[in-house]
DNA sequence: CTGAATCCTAATTGATACTG
DNA sequence: CAGTATCAATTAGGATTCAG
């Protein structure tokens, strides 16, 4: 067999799977992908959205999502160079989804505050 | 304001939210959150099941998702230990989704791994 | 068995300077 | 503007060791 039972074989570490988990689920890669669903994006408009990220980890981040299909790379041969990022047809099938996780994420933020001074008050 | 609009805020660095997107929107977080979608591990089970996980970045990721409230920790007073680990309701919000996303790579692995080869193919 | 604590090495990350 | 190169700092990983 070439794949497990779905889902599964994204917890065996020699499956391709899990090398893209890295990818996706990942600080950068996801924050990256989310930006992108609103639509086609320089790399200094990008580096301007995604609050925080270093010139380095752009960089990697959007050649790590090139490399897997998901994002596209279009060079305008122009001075000064004009180079826009784009979501592929499956870039925006996974955008969707990191967006849906990151709304959840925002909608849920008052019990999670909650949560975390719980925890840590529980242990001062 | 609290909060800006929806999805919006995780992408500024200083909002409460970014700190959580890094803590569900990881490696090792997004795959301890699935596993434990289909019902209660203890920590060595947890161990084997996210295959290449060290025991110390499992310590730490569960300590991150029990203090965001998505991971409940219990207890069991016994010798040997017995130390029980299921999602919360809210966590198991969050772990349906991250779920759907594992299942989505699954299926789009022929894709991505074209995707892959000709991106490597290409600068050989 | 479940973890916390420590020590050490390897890999990532981030800030900065620099080039086409 | 869009990156690459470089170096310093941070973090992850592994291998013990130890306590409850």
């Amino acid at each position: 067999m070439q794949f497990m039972a779905a889902t599964a074989n994204v917890y065996n570490r020699n499956c391709p799977s899990r090398e893209v988990v890295g990818v996706i689920a990942s600080h950068w890669g996801s924050l990256v992908l989310g930006a992108l669903l609103d639509g086609t994006l320089r790399f200094g408009e990008l580096r301007r959205t995604v609050n925080g990220i270093s010139e380095k980890m752009l960089a990697q981040t959007l050649q790590a999502l090139e490399r897997n299909g998901l994002v596209h790379r279009e060079v305008h041969p122009v001075i000064p160079p004009h180079v826009d990022y784009t979501l592929t047809p499956l870039g925006v099938q996974v955008s969707r989804q990191v967006r849906g996780l990151f709304d959840w994420i925002t909608g849920s933020m008052p019990e999670i505050l909650t949560a975390q001074q719980a925890y840590d008050t529980s242990r001062a």
